[in-house]
RNA sequence: GGGUCGUUAGCUCAGCUGGUAGAGCAGGGGACUCUUAAUCCCAAGGUCACAGGUUCGAUUCCUGUACGACCCA
C-alpha cells in the first residue's frame, strides 16, 4: 500500500532528525512552567530574567525569515515561543527547520513580551520531544466530521477545544459530586460489575462468559440489589459512582455503556432522597454557572428550590387531562393508547403500558425540574407501598429537559413482599416482557436477615453533564461512544 | 427496526438540466528579523464511500451495501 506523500515526508524528518544526533521519541523532558504558570507568574519571571523550559504540542508556526514563532498547547493553555535562527546553536536550528504543526517540543529561554505585549518565550534551546506523523486537522474548523470526532477523540481533544472544556467540565462536577457525598457521611463502594442475575433495573443485559467456571454472565444493568446487600451488612451510607450496561438502542440520549451515582441511606426515606437530589444537583449548577439557572440549548432551565412535585396520577391529569385510578384495566390503558393516538404495541402488559402513556403524554411536559411520585406498585417492584395505599410505592423519578435523570425510592424492606413481587416479575417475564426482573433469591435471602428502613436514590451522570455543559448528545459527554467498528 | 439526510484532496467545503473535479487551510519549493487566521510568489496533491444499473458518456440519475447523523419506535 502507497504511503500518503505528507507521512512519507515527515518519516524521512524522523531519520533527519536522527542523523543530527537527537531521538525523535525522546524519554523524558525537564519542565520547568506550564503555560499557566509563565503567563500567571510574567511579571516576576521577567524582571528576575528567569529561564524558563516549557513542554507541548504545536498548533502553528509562523515564519519570517529568520524570526519565528511557534503556539504550543499545554494541559493548561497556550504560549507562544519565539525563535531567532541565529540565536540557536547549530544543530538546534538545523533541528528547528525539522519542526511541523503537531510535534510535541520542549523550549527554554527567558520570557519577555512582544511588541504587541504577547507573553512569549525567547528560546535559547529546543528539542522535538515527540515527532508526529499526521497532520493535524485545518486550523480555522477543526475536525467536524461527527463520525471521526467519536472515533478519534483524541484528534478531537487536540482541534477542538470546546470538547476538552466539556470533558474538562464533566472531571470536575464528578469530583465534586464525591466531595458533597463524603461531606454528608458516605463512603464509596464497589460492587460486580459481573452478575450471575442482572438485576436493579427493568432492561435487557449483555451477557458474557466466565471461561473457568464456565457459566456465563451478565454486565450489570445497575449495582443496586448489591449496594443493598451492604447496606445489610451494616453500611449506612454508601454510594458508587460507576458504569452500568443496558443492551437496547443508542440515542442521543441513551448509550449502551452509561455513568450513574447510586447511593442508600439507613433509616431514611423518598423525602430524604428528594432533599439530597435537590441539593446534590443545584450544588453542581451553582459550581459550574454560578447561580441556580442555566441555558440548555436555548432554553432557561431553573434549579431554584423547592423543585416542582406532583403525584405520578395527578401529573396525567395535570399534562393530559386523564383522570386515571389506581384500579385502571389494562383494557381501559389500551384503549386510552388508541385515543390519544399512542403508539402502542398489541402484547404490551399493564405495567408497560402505564409507562408508555406517561412516556407520550406527561413525559414532553417537564422541562423544569420535577419530581415527579409515589408510582403504581405494578411498576416499582423494588420500592415500599405507601402505608395509606399499598397500589402505591414510595418511589420519585426526577426529570429536568423532558428527561429521566433521576429515580429513588423508599427501600422495600419486606422479604416476603419482595419475593411476590420478585415473582410477579417472573411471572411477566415469561409472559413475553424480557425486561421483567428474575428472581434473586440471595437478594431475598440478604433482606431475611433485616435491611434497616432505607433510603436509594439514582442519578444518571452523563445527562447531568449533558445538561450542565449544554451538550446536545450524551456522546458529547462520553469520551468514547459506541460505534460500529468499521476497519 | 422504520423514515430523512450525509460520505468529493490530510482538514473544512464548492461542484448548475449528466460531458472524467475546484477553493481555503495544511503539506512542498522560494522571499521575509515582532507574528498571532502573518503576508507574497511558484509547483504539487483525487479509486468523487463501495458494488451494480441506465446512458455514447455518471461525482451528478436509479438500485443495493457499508458507516454515520437526526427523527420516530
Amino acid at each position: 500500500m502507497e504511503l500518503d506523500e505528507h507521512i512519507k515526508l515527515r518519516i524521512e524528518k524522523v531519520e533527519k532528525i536522527r542523523q543530527l544526533g537527537f531521538s525523535p521519541y525522546v524519554i523524558r523532558y525537564n519542565r520547568t512552567h506550564t503555560s499557566r504558570q509563565v503567563i500567571d507568574a510574567i511579571d516576576q519571571l521577567a524582571e528576575t530574567e528567569t529561564k524558563v523550559s516549557i513542554a507541548g504540542r504545536i498548533k502553528a508556526i509562523r515564519k519570517m525569515g529568520k524570526a519565528s514563532f511557534i503556539d504550543v498547547f499545554d494541559d493548561s493553555g497556550r504560549l507562544q515561543i519565539y525563535v531567532r535562527a541565529d540565536k540557536l546553536e547549530e544543530p538546534k536550528a538545523e533541528l528547528f527547520k525539522l519542526m511541523d504543526i503537531g510535534d510535541m517540543i520542549g523550549a527554554s529561554g527567558q520570557v519577555f513580551r512582544t511588541r504587541t505585549g504577547e507573553i512569549t518565550v525567547m528560546a535559547e534551546d529546543l528539542s522535538i520531544l515527540t515527532k508526529s506523523l499526521l497532520e493535524l486537522p485545518e486550523k480555522w474548523h477543526g475536525l467536524k466530521d461527527v463520525e471521526q470526532r467519536y472515533r478519534r477523540r483524541y484528534v478531537d481533544l487536540i482541534a477542538n477545544p470546546t470538547v476538552k472544556k466539556v470533558f474538562e467540565s464533566r472531571i470536575k462536577v464528578i469530583k465534586r459530586i464525591r466531595e458533597f457525598l463524603h461531606e454528608r457521611g458516605f463512603s464509596e463502594v464497589e460492587t460486580p460489575m459481573m452478575q450471575a442475575v442482572a438485576g436493579g433495573a427493568a432492561a435487557r443485559p449483555f451477557i458474557t462468559h466466565h471461561n473457568a467456571l464456565d457459566i456465563d454472565l451478565y454486565l450489570r444493568i445497575a449495582p443496586e440489589l448489591y449496594l443493598k446487600r451492604l447496606a445489610v451488612g451494616g453500611f449506612e451510607r454508601i454510594f458508587e459512582i460507576n458504569r452500568n450496561f443496558r443492551n437496547e438502542g443508542i440515542s442521543t440520549r441513551h448509550n449502551p455503556e452509561f455513568t450513574m451515582l447510586e447511593l442508600y441511606q439507613a433509616y431514611a426515606d423518598y423525602n430524604d432522597m428528594m432533599e439530597i437530589t435537590e441539593a446534590l444537583i443545584t450544588d453542581a449548577v451553582v459550581m459550574e454557572h454560578g447561580c441556580e439557572k442555566l441555558v440548555y440549548q436555548e432554553k432557561e432551565i431553573n434549579f431554584s428550590r423547592p423543585w416542582k412535585r406532583i403525584r405520578w396520577f395527578d401529573s396525567f391529569r395535570e399534562f393530559a387531562g386523564i383522570d386515571m385510578a389506581v384500579s385502571v384495566s389494562r383494557d381501559e390503558l389500551a384503549a386510552l393508547c388508541k385515543e390519544r393516538r399512542v403508539d402502542a404495541a398489541p402484547d404490551l402488559n399493564r405495567g408497560q403500558l402505564m409507562d408508555k402513556l406517561f412516556g407520550e403524554l406527561v413525559e414532553p411536559n417537564l422541562h423544569q425540574p420535577t419530581f415527579v411520585y409515589d408510582y403504581p406498585t405494578e411498576i416499582s417492584p423494588l420500592a415500599r407501598q405507601r402505608d395509606d395505599d399499598p397500589e402505591l410505592t414510595e418511589r420519585f423519578e426526577l426529570f429536568i429537559n423532558c428527561f429521566e435523570m433521576a429515580n429513588a425510592f423508599s427501600e422495600l424492606t419486606d422479604p416476603m413482599e419482595q419475593l411476590r413481587r420478585f415473582e410477579k416479575q417472573q411471572a411477566l417475564r415469561e409472559a413475553g416482557d424480557d425486561e421483567a426482573h428474575k428472581v434473586d433469591t440471595d437478594f431475598v435471602r440478604a433482606l431475611e436477615y433485616g435491611l434497616p428502613p432505607t433510603g436509594g436514590l439514582g442519578i444518571g451522570i452523563d445527562r447531568l453533564i449533558m445538561i450542565l455543559t449544554d451538550s446536545p448528545s450524551i456522546r458529547d459527554v462520553i469520551f468514547f461512544p459506541l460505534l460500529r467498528p468499521n476497519e
